[in-house]
DNA sequence: AATTTGTGCAACCAAAAGGTTCCATATATA
DNA sequence: TATATATGGAACCTTTTGGTTGCACAAATT
């Protein structure tokens, strides 16, 4: 199935089993001992977080070992600092009014 | 009921509002037009959006005025920047790796 | 005053999400 | 070979999600 990394992070759970593995690759019982669920729950999760590319699963003999790719997070990083970008140039914009109001008042501000 | 941020986005009709309203504040009829789902549906949107803070509604007359609060995507930015960071470490632990085996090699290299 | 416009929200629905238990199967190990 | 371990996945359940229609009501317009 074709799986959105936006929908993949909205679940507090997969953030966690992504920044648990980030740190280290583990195999599925080890990531799954780490909460209080079941470990197939862990193993859906596991399963659409591959399904997006966040994860990639590496077989080594009986166990299958959890690998993040955080370089799938790019997709997010971009959508957000569009409208960063969107943000400060609002407030550059802002700032440059306050200055031109300034400027206003040096020019026909009256003195108290 | 508190909503959350990356919960908010994972929805593509939300982002696409967010995307909508950020570059003109409208109201909730407008916005409404833009997609084929009825008002209803984008009214729900537009109610989790502000739920979570990323929008923000002002009473005009009969309108309502929805506007984008851009700055809640810290939030999601933070987050993704930590593994961001994590990523490069590893992109720079690989190059000091590969550049340590270039020395290697010209110490005790073969030469062909 | 009557009508149109903009909106909120209840009630309902189907599908998806997130969880469970139970079983099958492949690989190590005693 | 018998047993223990690591995993995949079916079947099922409850809650959440994303959508609908329909109605109420306030503000603007005629």
């Amino acid at each position: 199935m074709r799986r959105d990394v936006f929908q993949a992070i909205a679940d507090p759970t997969r953030r966690e089993i992504i920044g648990l593995i980030s740190r280290q690759s583990l195999n599925v019982n080890s990531v799954a001992g780490k909460f209080d669920v079941s470990r197939t729950a862990i193993y859906k999760h596991l399963k659409i977080l591959t399904e997006c590319g966040l994860v990639i699963i590496n077989q080594q003999g009986r166990e299958r070992i959890c690998e993040a790719r955080l370089d799938k997070l790019n997709e997010v990083s971009d959508w957000v600092e569009k409208y960063r970008k969107v943000w400060t140039e609002k407030l550059d914009n802002l700032d440059a009014y306050l200055i031109e109001l300034q400027h206003k008042n040096k020019k026909h501000g009256k003195h108290k």
